[in-house]
DNA sequence: AAAATGTTGCTGTAT
DNA sequence: GCAACATTTT
């Protein structure tokens, strides 16, 4: 059983219908979803009955192992799986196959959802102001409107001018003009899926939402298999993802945990309001307040209080630290991002020759390549990390081409996988390719398909091409088997395109064949693998296994997580927040100090910041208007400590900010 | 004309 | 690590 407090357990064995658990950071929120679905599972509740629902695959994956831990005997561990809100929508619809169509449609990662829209707009696709639109704006603008339930109109004005006043009748006519150009070409985009059999991440939810809501026999079944649904990081849900949450009202038991002052994914339609009025919009709801914080020092919450009483949004919110006092947090001064790279892992050494271990510290960077420094630095100091965030494998291209084969094999129509696996042949290209595929797209079968290759009129194809798919074809049901089979009948090609790094790319599959192995078929691989690509990095110190390591991570990833040390990259005026976020207007700027906030509520006993001279202006944007926004502007000395190479002091030394027409980089010896 | 190779610049956070 | 653009080779 899982130690509790009193208001902790009161939410855990709550016996009324739906509850609201607001919990500060730290506060056990978590736990509390664990202590429920263990309480759950103790009354006799079957495992495959509690749907655990989280936003990132990460806390998913936590919460279950956490729950297999403390899980009572006689029960099967293996049912218990935590998921993200796409991976359920996915299991919803192969467990009721009859009522989605889009049931075994190839799903579209971010970079395929782009390739496809780069299809649809065109080259040299402009707006009304003759600027080029990116498939990238267009993407945004779409997303946004699907996950919001708003308007086109209403999505380009946040999109596009986010930061421009509204009423204004000049911004109102570009959004009209941007909506007359853009709507054909999500029109087109949402033709050329259906036609390719393709799903995007937003479709996997919008298709189970809408269905959920229209068909009532379906919902029956839905909400009594799914008897209670606890949802973590309430907070994030978006509009789409709480019109799901709605079918559940009636049939199940709603248990959600949140924090509005935690909330960092609005840029994806969340809205922490939305938590406010739970009580109001869910019927037989109550709410439940955690208040007390078991992680951290008081000088660290002093710190991450101070930061959110600067925001002009009143967030209700004074953390209290059980724990007491302790050490001060450190702002440190650094040169640039090497320095800062060195520090930290000079410090992780240290402490590890004192005894310490490496899980014991986490570094955080608003982005995932901001951790690219602190990772060289552990790479060449042997320092074992765990990263997360960034490009997982599949992104990789040597699997990216693999997968391709196996792509076809599963979905014929897959335009995007015929392209990349074409041309990983000699002699054919872009022109090439495409004749092909229109030749090869429109025929119903496998054996036609293959046979067209074997015999193309009017051009020379390597007999390999039909030799490989149809190689790959003979393991439909064998995941493992056909990836093998792929990379051995593509090997040629892939040594030559990856040279001397071939090697090193080719032991990635050997990890893939792993993850395939528990797949059916080809089909479920892809899918499950495109909901969860695995993408932690991990560093191993020679061939030994092992959990103690240094934990990189986004901001994003880690919430959830908590560390004895946390080191905070970049914390700069021009960084948090940053030059992209002040033109995208006060929202903007208010998530960003949120996730700041995120970031400084972690730390469990030390806290360090690290000040970045080098970045403290930005060729792009207003090193004034950085000033003035900076986060921790007229922070109060007694807050932090302001550590300049390793002295103490009352002050930073002046800020960098070179006078107009002045070289804008420190004296450097040219000699 | 099409493919192959080289270069530059840029990347938010997640599913 | 890659996409977009530029240049060289086939």
């Amino acid at each position: 059983m899982i130690q509790l407090n009193e208001q902790q357990r009161m939410a855990a064995e709550f016996e009324g219908k739906h509850l609201l658990v607001l919990a500060g950071a730290g506060t056990g929120k978590t736990g509390t979803i664990i202590a429920r679905a263990d309480y759950l599972l103790r009354k006799g509740v079957q495992p495959n009955r509690i749907a655990i629902l989280s936003f990132t695959r990460k806390s998913a994956r936590e919460i279950a192992e956490r729950l297999k831990l403390s899980a009572p005997g006689g029960i099967n561990k293996k049912e218990i799986t935590g998921r993200t809100f796409h991976s359920w929508c996915n299991e919803i619809m192969h467990l009721y196959p009859d009522h989605f169509p889009h049931h075994g449609y190839t799903p579209l990662d971010e970079d395929d959802r782009l390739s496809a829209m780069a299809l649809a707009l065109g080259k040299n696709f402009r707006d009304s102001k003759k600027e080029k639109v990116k498939k990238e704006v267009v993407t945004a603008i779409y997303s946004y409107a699907v996950n919001t339930l708003c308007s086109l109109s209403e999505a380009i004005l946040h999109v596009r001018y986010g930061n421009l006043e509204k009423e204004d009748e000049q911004v109102r006519q570009y959004v009209e003009e941007d909506r007359k150009l853009i709507a054909p070409v999500i029109k087109k985009y949402i033709d050329y899926k259906k036609e390719r059999r393709y799903i995007d991440y937003d479709d996997m939810l919008s298709v189970v939402a809408t269905q959920l809501e229209r068909d009532e026999a379906l919902r029956d079944a839905v909400t009594k298999r799914y008897r209670h649904v606890l949802v973590d990081e309430m907070q994030d849900t978006n509009p789409l993802q709480y019109k799901l949450l709605k079918s559940f009202v009636e049939g199940s038991h709603l248990f959600c945990v949140g924090d509005d002052a935690q909330s960092i994914y609005a840029f994806r339609g969340a809205d922490f309001r939305t938590i406010h009025s739970f009580t109001e919009i869910i019927p037989r709801s109550e709410k439940l307040k955690l208040l007390r914080n078991y992680r951290s020092t008081q000088e660290i919450l002093d710190l991450s209080n101070w930061v959110l009483e600067q925001s002009p949004l009143r967030y209700d919110k004074k953390l209290e630290a059980h724990r007491g006092k302790g050490e001060m947090p450190s702002l440190i001064h650094v040169e640039d991002d090497w320095e800062e790279a060195d520090l930290i892992t000079d410090g992780i050494l240290d402490r590890v020759a004192e005894g310490g271990r490496y899980a014991d510290t986490m570094v955080l960077g608003r982005s995932v390549w901001s951790l690219s420094k602190v990772e060289g630095a552990c790479l060449s100091k042997k320092i074992p990390y765990v990263k997360y965030g960034g490009t997982s494998l599949m992104q990789s291209a040597h699997v990216r081409d693999v997968a391709s084969a196996m792509r076809i094999v599963a979905n014929s129509y897959d335009e995007i996988a015929w392209i990349r696996f074409l041309q990983l042949w000699d002699g054919i290209g872009e022109i090439k390719a495409s004749r092909i595929i229109s030749r090869v797209i429109t025929l119903a079968t496998f054996a036609e398909m293959i046979s067209c290759l074997q015999q193309f009129e009017g051009m020379e194809v390597n007999a390999a091409i039909p030799a490989t798919l149809a190689a790959v074809r003979e393991y439909n049901d064998r995941p493992a088997q056909a990836m093998e089979a792929a990379v051995k009948a593509m090997q040629p090609m892939l040594e030559k395109k990856y040279r001397e790094e071939w090697t090193s790319r080719a032991s990635d599959f050997e990890v893939l064949r792993e993850v395939a192995r528990s797949s059916g078929s080809i089909t479920e691989f892809i899918t499950e693998y495109v909901l969860d690509p695995k993408a932690e990095t991990t560093f191993k110190i020679g061939t030994k296994e092992t959990d103690d390591a240094v934990v990189l991570s986004t901001i994003h990833s880690a919430k959830g997580l908590e560390a004895e040390i946390v080191h905070i990259l970049n914390l700069n005026p021009a960084s948090f927040p940053s030059s992209r976020t002040i033109l995208q207007g006060e929202g903007a700027i208010e998530e960003e100090r949120r996730c700041l906030y995120v970031a400084l509520t972690r730390a469990k006993n030390s806290l360090n910041l690290y000040r970045n001279v080098r970045s403290l202006h930005t060729q792009y944007s207003d090193a004034n208007r950085h000033e003035q926004l900076y986060f921790l502007n007229n922070l109060p000395p007694h807050l932090v400590k302001i550590l300049v190479n390793g002295q103490e002091k009352k002050d930073f030394p002046a800020p960098f900010n070179p006078k107009q027409g002045e070289a804008d980089f420190p004296d450097f010896d040219f000699g």
